[in-house]
RNA sequence: GCCCCGGUAGCUCAGUUGGAUAGAGCAACGGCCUUCUAAGCCGUCGGUCACAGGUUCGAGUCCUGUCCGGGGUGCCA
């Protein structure tokens, strides 16, 4: 991390003076209320060197007063508020820009091997705006553990087997007519969606019928129902026939995935979505019953009366949980602890996550705890990386009630309105790039959206509101990069070439954007380890606050003297490449003109 | 019933291991393009941090209880 000049020297006083171990001094940004440019909290070391707040302030401020980096060190409380003398801030802040940009790496010791799952969708219809949010924040998360220096493995488990799968297809056996996405001109996985509809629209309607025949019926839910139908028999027994192999049942599943799965690759390219490796839960759904049954002879799972096999959690407060059916097939969580094995396995991660909403931390849950019991001590180091649903102002989203936003028509929508927003501000030429550039903005937009909030809280989306590129958006973060882009293009060549002399700085702009560059490796650092891509989102807002600010005060280019020009614009290069790997490590394009 | 997550400005959200007078954006209103891109900048308005106790020199942050919202809760995924 970015460390001033004078910490480590305030460090090896503070050591000395109160006769203890080396503290660690991290200064915080002084409040604009008061005049500094960092703070020292000494409430914060007290404890660490046993002593008086007050008595640390004072001697703090009688050392940082006559060190040679400093002008002034004033008192407030036990806050010791520093003005540093500009050329060293902006040497120790910006000076070294290879050594800013490389700092987030974390040291060897503290790099690992990080298998990251995320997406896992159903092959029965298409993604919806939960499932951008998932791939966006997975992707980011892998991009930022990446950016860290960790060993990153991306995984997608595609959902491609069970009862809903059988849904769509009986449904195309029914009505398909032997058309194709191809003959239709409909992208694979949205054709498939349309039978899965269509299955569910006949569910309803014999749901009806049966509940009009049988008044006693009237109040269980339609899903209790699913076997009194024959609509719903017909897919059980597809299902019964798939795991026979039954080679007609087969075909057809292989068509129809082969379908979802291409419209797929498309949402994932214009998403920018990359996977190192593609799991299908056909080819590991199996896997656990294997585990469960020779955890059945260690005793670490039990069969009940009925047949059934289960695990009691009591002592982790999760209940009994059962892991086998009474008819000797798995569950979901089965299924889970075949496909963790398989991939501690194959990769040797020292850590796995999830990327799964958060109504799943119940079989997280279970997931670690089972996994804890087979004795796995890797098991410690599973984690769920829960993130909240995407609601719409009036609700959830249904797809029953067609609420659900569809992930295609919603990038359509965010490119179409980028577009208008571009050519609107074009002027008379529109530029050569449009589509490139409409893509980039809107998704950037949508994606930032996504991001820029804790990954933990649900997201009220408005289409009206959140359809932004003004404001704390995505697009004003690459709008400061295009200015800056822009700039460069202007300079004179012979600018750039002259040394830098950090000392003719010094506005409260030119600071503020300097200790904000600062702050940087510290911003990844900790989206790393919180496992939050909002530290890093919101960093780069601030980061383009202060620069808009900067850009807006003082004149670069056309700055009163040749030093000045030369400083301004190393500053902006500083910024405009904090930007460029910010935006990247989030998995959004920059633009060098908009 | 029990468990988990949340509640901060009209709306959407920040708020680092507890630290200074709680901050942004949007919306509303008022300024700033003869100046390096106005997708910008500046200003005004806007708060019982759900509520009540407690711990602490200090609480939006930690603890307890209550209220409200969401999710989950042995053979759906």
């Amino acid at each position: 991390m970015t460390k001033y000049g004078f910490i480590a020297d305030l460090e090896t006083f503070l050591a000395h003076e109160f006769e203890a171990e080396r503290p660690r001094v991290t200064p915080e940004r002084c409040p604009a209320e008061f005049s500094g440019d960092l703070t020292v909290n000494c409430f914060r070391l007290a404890r660490s060197l046993r002593n008086n707040p007050m008595k640390i302030a004072t001697r703090t401020a009688e050392f940082l007063t006559q060190h040679p980096d400093i002008v002034g060190a004033e008192t407030v409380k036990a806050f010791v508020n520093v003005t540093l003398r500009p050329e060293a801030l902006f040497r120790d802040a910006v000076g070294d820009e290879a050594a800013l940009l490389e700092a987030a790496r974390l040291p060897g010791p503290d790099r690992r091997r990080v298998l990251i799952e995320f997406s896992a969708p159903n092959t029965n219809k298409p993604q919806h705006l939960g499932h951008v949010r998932n791939n966006a924040l997975g992707s980011a998360m892998a991009s930022i553990l990446r950016r860290v220096g960790h060993t990153v493995t991306s995984v997608n488990l595609i959902n491609d087997r069970g009862i809903h799968i059988c849904k769509s297809m009986v449904a195309y056996q029914r009505w398909g007519e032997g058309r194709t996405p191809a003959s239709e001109g409909i992208k694979g996985d949205h054709f498939v969606g349309d039978f899965y509809v269509l299955f569910e629209k006949e569910f309803q309607r014999q749901v009806a019928c049966i509940r009009a025949d049988r008044p006693e019926w009237r109040e269980r839910p339609a899903e209790q129902l699913f076997l009194e139908t024959e609509i719903g028999r017909t897919a059980q027994a597809m299902l019964l026939a798939w795991e026979n192999g039954d080679p007609e049942v087969r075909r057809l599943w292989e068509t129809m995935n082969a379908w979802v799965i291409e419209g797929f690759a498309e949402t994932y390219r214009r998403m920018g979505v990359v996977f190192d490796k593609v799991y299908r839960e056909s080819e590991t759904y199996t896997l656990g019953r294997n585990v469960i049954l020779e955890g059945l002879e260690r005793g670490v799972f039990h069969r009940t009366d009925d047949g059934a096999v289960v695990i009691d959690l009591d002592a982790e407060k999760l209940g009994t949980k059962v892991v086998l059916r009474r008819d000797g097939t798995s569950v979901y969580v089965t299924q889970d602890i075949g496909a963790t094995l398989l991939k501690q396995e194959e990769f040797q991660p020292d850590l796995q996550i999830w990327v799964v909403g958060d109504e799943q931390v119940y079989h997280f849950r279970v997931l670690f705890a089972i996994m804890r019991r087979l004795g796995h001590a890797w098991a410690e180091r599973l984690h769920h990386m829960a993130y909240g649903m995407v609601n719409l102002p009036s609700g959830k989203m249904k797809s029953r009630e067609g609420t659900v936003v569809d992930a295609d028509d919603l990038f359509d929508e965010m490119t179409r309105l980028a577009r208008d927003a571009t050519l609107a501000r074009a002027g008379a030429q529109a530029p050569a790039d449009l589509d490139r550039r409409a893509d980039a903005i809107g998704m950037a937009a949508l994606k930032f959206m996504l991001l820029k909030v804790n990954p933990r809280s649900a997201i009220a989306f408005d289409p009206r509101a959140s359809i932004k590129f003004e404001g704390d958006t995505g697009p004003y973060v690459m709008y400061a990069y295009a200015r800056i882009a822009s700039m460069f293009r202007k300079a004179p060549s012979d600018l750039l070439e002259q040394p830098v002399n950090w000392g003719v700085l010094g506005t409260s702009e030119e600071r503020e954007l300097a200790l904000r560059c600062a702050e940087y490796p510290g911003a990844l650092q900790r989206a790393a380890a919180e496992l939050d891509a909002s530290c890093l989102a919101g960093y780069l807002l601030d980061l383009a606050k202060a620069f808009s600010r900067f850009y807006r005060t003082c004149p670069i280019l056309s700055a009163p003297t040749p030093p000045l020009r030369r400083a301004r614009i190393e500053l902006s290069a500083r910024v405009r490449n904090i930007l460029r790997d910010g935006l990247r490590t989030l998995t959004m394009d920059v633009l060098e003109s908009m």
